[in-house]
DNA sequence: CCTTTATTGGAATGCTCGCTCTAGAATACC
DNA sequence: GGTATTCTAGAGCGAGCATTCCAATAAAGG
């Protein structure tokens, strides 16, 4: 090694997340990434090469924050767990809004061109379904008896979307939607009983 | 009045929201409108005099139709009438999904420099509110008894929210959400349920 | 120290894209 | 059929942007 970062690498992905949640892509020039985490164009590009390896980076950073702590967070078995997994949605929210937001708002196709990515950013791309997609499948099969498409595809509603869903007006605001923790569950519980296989 | 147009609003309008939800406004140049389209900038200039108000027209175009479904609709009383708007946003999910797809996926706030607009634009996007809101109000007041903004807020995220949330995959995929109507109304009535003042 | 290497810093470059401009074509009205 | 008006058509302009480049700087190893 030799001299020191001067900037880290969490201020320019804080600072291109913030942009790009704020105002969009278009928003998050290089120019603007620059101002506001104080790196000049120089270092970024020394860093990650292209602004979409960057937002790359910012998405898997994003997004490997909510598999980790959701992985962590589904404890127990049976709807029990499930339950853990969609109230750790709404966690994830109250813990990290940007983040959140991110995921909330962006499209992966609409921020990455991955043609433009190197195989190697690529790959972390799609191998980062893997464990989620696992979980939602052991999900499935505990509560329906099988991971079929369809089932596994409820388990992903009832533990992703449907939290998201309720959060979302939370996170444009600002504001904190701990007071609709009970409604997901609510809501969670519902949607599975409504086909499940056995209580 | 004098020469014909020969490209339609709607070729063009289309175009641009196709692209939209494809590629996000990065890849709305005027340059892939005018390709796709079959205008030439010149005209579409000529029309609408600026890229953001396209956005905005479109976006205009998209939401109007929305709420128009929504409130032919909503007809009957009290929980039925709830389950009717809620499935309409699945319906219209069926019957445009391109339009769907730009309203789940864009955020107005990205897409409009809203201080770039024409004073009427700006102000037909403000006026575009107040139908659905007084529907909301409504449907709170009918079942809970009030419109009070937490009860109007549980409406809203029944309503819309969560039928979008559902359909999400549909409409990234391109297949039916057609199957999932009834966990819409199963979901649906369980949010209204957990909080109803009477049955 | 002196070399090597990683990083900084920001000026310079080249290109894309929104928008303007102008010439011409089609229609309406007299 | 002349004139006014609206639209087409696309070449061209200028700004802003992603990216490149390179001189300067700091640390590590010998």
């Amino acid at each position: 090694m030799s001299r020191r970062r001067v900037h880290s690498d969490d201020v320019i992905l804080d600072a291109t997340r913030d942009l790009l949640v704020r105002g969009g892509p278009d928003a998050a020039t290089t120019g603007a990434i620059s101002a506001l985490s104080g790196a000049p164009t120089g270092s970024i590009y020394h860093r990650y090469g292209s602004r979409t390896r960057l937002f790359a980076e910012v998405w898997l950073r994003t997004v490997t924050r909510f598999q980790a702590g959701l992985l962590a967070a589904t404890t127990g078995s049976g709807l029990e767990r499930l339950l853990a997994a969609a109230d750790w949605t709404v966690e994830f929210a109250v813990r990290h809004p940007a983040d959140a937001r991110l995921l909330l708002q962006a499209d992966r196709a609409q921020l990455l061109v991955e043609a433009e990515l190197p195989p190697e950013t690529r790959r972390a791309l799609t191998d980062l379904n893997a464990p989620v997609a696992e979980l939602i499948r052991d999900l499935a099969t505990e509560l329906f008896g099988t991971a079929a498409p369809e089932h596994a595809e409820l388990v992903s509603i009832a533990v992703v979307d449907v939290p998201y869903a309720i959060v979302r007006r939370h996170l444009r605001r600002g504001t904190s939607p701990e007071p609709h923790r009970d409604l997901v569950a609510t809501t969670v519980r519902a949607l599975v009983e409504s086909r499940a296989v056995r209580p």
